[in-house]
DNA sequence: GTCTATACTTTGATAGAC
DNA sequence: GTCTATCAAAGTATAGAC
């Protein structure tokens, strides 16, 4: 952490150009995005709605895709604050709880890391290579100390539970912006229950 | 099943128009995702590789995206011979086996899907939101099923389970896409070993 | 450093010729 | 039934004003 920060929110360089300014922009582009949802975001709308143009935008961005990742990055990194509560199904679930009130970022999020998967080289594709190899690891991590202390079922691999707990979270997020009688946390808690060892 | 399956993969009317020469360019767009997965998949390019003109796809196709899900639901038909196994894990394990070859098609639904978010109507939503509804109403009968046999642990909703199954297995396809080292099918062995009842 | 103006390229889509 | 021509919109890139 620290000056790596930098290459993931799309900064150019070390030199910092015009910071202030780019994180106006970035802060009001969140705000596009959790109003107006995901749809219609061409460059030249986004611009639009902050009230700039849409070459000024690409003056701080190098691409739409790098603007994309930075809005969802700055908005996952705004809210990061983990209750007390070790990585796991409960943050899963505190972050499933957090999510059905902003759709539109949830949107965000799942169609990134749909078009990250198009090309072998993006941006979008080595933020979310990154995003998901720290996830696993650190949720690995956590479930092997809980199993240890007899929270988590030990019977199964901590590590493939961690990719379990990432991949149902992306996918009930998909099957409830298609139908939001999907219950997004409650189905989180069912899969908590299954991890529970046995009594 | 029957005269619904048309709009289902996008055909216009009721009268058959170029039925024959659609289905060739259908056969031959899946042939172009199977071996070159999903990257730079405009019209134009499909057409070249199919060896028409894009203007020629929009005959048969009302739009791009229609013309993308109508591949992937051939796609889909085509291999969909369940060996009969009841809608459940072991189905999906089985799809799992099957999409680790052909990760082109894999990335076209998950490109897909996730597009299908962006716009409140489209053929893409109305297909997947469809395909979901079917998916887990069949998984969770199937699975109440198995409960009273004492197949699955019954302590949790059957819906529950069903889509978590589906969830599961969309969030590991693309963490498998991303990375290779993910395991689909043993991830989602693990999955079936938490759904057992205990012993 | 900040941004407007402008133009280049590709895209999905339409219209009309053959 | 399939093409060529054409369009509007989009992402991108550059030049240069201030």
């Amino acid at each position: 952490m620290g000056q790596d920060e930098d290459e993931v929110i799309g900064r150019r360089g070390s030199r910092p150009k015009g910071v202030a300014r780019r994180q106006e922009i970035l802060d009001r582009a969140i705000e596009v995005f959790r109003e107006r949802g995901a749809s219609g975001t061409s460059l030249r709308r986004i611009a639009e709605a902050i009230g700039v143009s849409h070459a000024a935008l690409l003056h701080y961005f190098d691409s739409r895709e790098q603007l994309l990742v930075a809005v969802y990055a700055q908005a996952e990194q705004n809210h990061e604050n983990p209750p007390d509560l070790r990585p796991g199904i409960d943050t899963m679930i505190h972050a499933a709880r957090r999510n059905v009130g902003i759709p539109g970022l949830v949107t965000l999020y799942s169609t990134l890391l749909a078009a990250s998967l198009e090309s072998e080289e993006s941006v979008g594709r080595d933020f979310f290579s990154a995003r998901f190899e720290v996830l696993r690891r650190t949720i690995t991590e956590s479930i092997r100390q809980q199993q240890e202390e007899g929270l988590v079922r030990d019977d199964v691999s901590a590590e493939h539970l961690s990719a379990l707990l990432i991949a149902a979270s992306d996918g009930l997020q998909i099957q409830w912006l298609l139908d939001p009688a999907v219950g997004l946390e409650s189905t989180l808690q069912t899969l908590g229950t299954l991890l529970r060892p046995r009594a």
